[in-house]
RNA sequence: GGGUCGCUAGCUCAGUGGUAGAGCAUUCGGCUUUUAACCGACUGGUCCUGGGUUCGAAUCCCAGGCGACCCA
């Protein structure tokens, strides 16, 4: 191995083997132990650096030409971690992996004794003895496509950069316990290589959105995530306190507010992705800690943010999938624009029957509704609570491709502006994409006197107990008196977006670290 | 919140009342063209946790934990 000089000892010291036991912990002594045969030899099993010369990417596309047992004197120095080893007496093969791909190395006793001889005869039997399938080396050779076909580095020289203490998963298998590739995303991450993907996905997935926003104008900022007033949605906040101040504080649960203040305050193009804290369940289309995207363009409505929606978003689907028309879970779905626009009245009366836009009275509505099997009417307080409640049950889970649900009943939409032809109802958007509502957009609200009542409405079903309303935020209603323009505004859930681009059945696959129970709770087990 | 299913070696999984198993990984020996390398030998267990039934429980019963799926 590359080493200094000093230390050149025989291996006198504690052998890696003396312990009987191949548990995990067995194996963890093992591993220590060469640690200590490793420092003893005069090497760093934790090293500082390796100057690197080619991605294995490259390496791999470089001479994807070259012919079976074909050697090139072209040297290289590449690093990346032991994924599996193949050893004979005289001869082994590792497979090395980095972040681009993976590589075989070559490794002859004769040609490493050659070049790594003299500093230490050892080598080769270190390369034997020391290393295991987890530990990141680095290497130095030339390249080899065996006779077998497969391409290699020769390896002249090599180092050991980080001995691992934890075996790998197996090799064949890999690791598939859902909890425990959640729990431990970074073994996920080593040896599931779409998992990899789909992360890299999503970097480019948002990379592109900003990108997309950027050229359009739209400035990004920034707004606060402790609120003592979380708003810009219905959902229950996490409560959080703040020692000095002596207050509660809450984690915002939408970022509209903040950036319709940065409207007011002349910036005509905004948008804030980041992430929002809502205190619900968790299933597979919900983590209590997602990525939204919102947005806002003063002099624009509801109309221009559609349009502006399906171009961006079918450019993504292209630049990150290859095509605009993806495959979600055997399902294929088409992102190219134009996308179908249909009002909720209609989408509604198209899978019941029933045109909600006839009833003035809530008892007829609601009649209607539970003849045609719809439930939890009861609870409705307004035609238009029951017509969404008809939507959500009947036809949501129906729109499989991207399509616009337009025109929200007003009693739905506390932030929205009324709609300019059609009483009762607001200028609002909703997206669905395989059934899920992926973006919720409308010409916003700039009446301040309209806003206040519409607010106070929820602030009292809040003081009545209501714990998804909510609260009236005075500053947010002091900025609209100063003087909002016509705005349209829009926000997308960055995750669910993910999946559909990434072929994930749960978001949890489309976050990096879901939350998740603790395994074991280290209180006392007892019950109380 | 309800229902169904799952939890056994580091990983992937067998094992339905009678001494806890296999493959891979680990450890040891052999091997210069392997790629799920191969051959030989060995090692490795809180059978998720706690109760109960039983002469005897991974297995049956009860409660709990964590997860998956479906429903609300």
């Amino acid at each position: 191995m590359v080493q200094d000089k000093s230390a050149n000892t025989p291996s006198a010291t504690p052998s890696a083997n003396d312990s009987s036991d191949s548990g995990i912990e067995g194996i963890r002594a093992a591993r220590l132990a060469k640690v200590a045969e490793l420092k003893q030899a005069g090497m760093i099993p934790y090293a500082y650096s390796w100057d690197v010369t080619h991605p294995i990417a490259d390496l791999q596309a470089k001479f994807a030409d070259l012919e079976a047992g074909a050697e090139e004197d072209f040297e290289v120095s590449i690093a990346g971690r032991i994924m599996a080893r193949r050893v004979f007496g005289k001869l082994a093969f590792f497979t090395l992996q980095d972040e681009t791909g993976t590589i075989q190395l070559y490794l002859e006793k004769k040609t490493i004794q050659a070049q790594m001889g003299e500093a230490n005869e050892q080598a080769f039997n270190h390369l034997k003895q020391l290393t295991d399938a987890g530990d990141i080396i680095g290497a130095i050779g030339t390249i080899k496509r065996t006779d077998k076909g497969e391409l290699s580095v020769k390896v002249k020289q090599y180092a050991m950069l980080t001995k691992s203490l934890l075996p790998l998963p197996d090799k064949f298998h890999g690791l598939t316990d859902v909890a425990k590739r959640y729990r431990q995303r970074y073994v996920d991450l080593i040896v599931n290589p779409e998992v990899r993907e789909t992360f890299r996905k999503r970097a480019r997935i948002t990379a592109a959105i900003r990108r997309h926003l950027d050229e359009l104008g739209y400035l990004e900022v920034e707004t606060p995530v402790l609120q003592s007033e979380p708003g810009g949605a219905e959902a229950r906040p996490f409560v959080t306190y703040h020692n000095t101040l002596d207050m509660e504080l809450y984690l915002r649960i939408a970022t509209e507010l903040h950036l319709k203040r940065m409207v007011v305050g002349g910036f005509e193009k905004v948008f804030e992705l980041g992430r929002v804290f809502r205190n619900e369940g968790v299933s597979t289309r919900h983590n209590p800690e997602f990525t939204t995207i919102e947005m806002y363009q003063a002099y624009g409505d509801y109309q221009d943010m559609m349009a502006l929606t399906e171009k961006m978003i079918e450019q993504i689907a292209e630049e990150v999938t290859g095509s605009s028309t993806v495959s979600y879970q055997q399902e294929l779905v088409s992102f190219a624009a134009p996308w179908k626009r249909i009002t909720m009245h209609e989408a509604v009366q198209e899978k019941t029957g029933i045109d909600f836009s006839q009833f003035t009275d809530l008892s007829a509505a609601q009649k209607a509704a539970k003849a045609a099997g719809i439930d939890n009417v009861d609870d409705c307080e307004s035609v238009g609570h029951v017509l969404n409640e008809a939507f959500e049950q009947k036809v949501e889970e129906t729109l499989r491709q991207p399509t616009f649900v337009i025109d929200y009943p007003i009693e739905i939409s506390p932030l929205s502006k009324p709609h300019r032809s059609k009483p009762g109802l607001v200028e609002r958007f909703e997206l669905f994409i395989v059934g899920r509502e992926t973006a919720n957009g409308f010409s916003e609200l700039t009446d301040p006197v309209d806003q206040r009542e519409r607010l106070e409405i929820q602030a009292a079903k809040k003081a009545s107990g209501d714990l998804e309303a909510v609260g009236l935020d005075e500053d947010f209603i002091t900025a609209l008196e100063y003087g909002m323009p016509p705005t349209v505004g829009m926000g997308i859930g960055i995750d669910r977006l993910v999946m559909v681009l990434t072929d994930s059945a749960s978001i949890r696959d489309a976050i990096a670290f879901p939350l998740l129970k603790p395994e074991k709770s280290d209180s006392a087990s007892s019950a109380s």
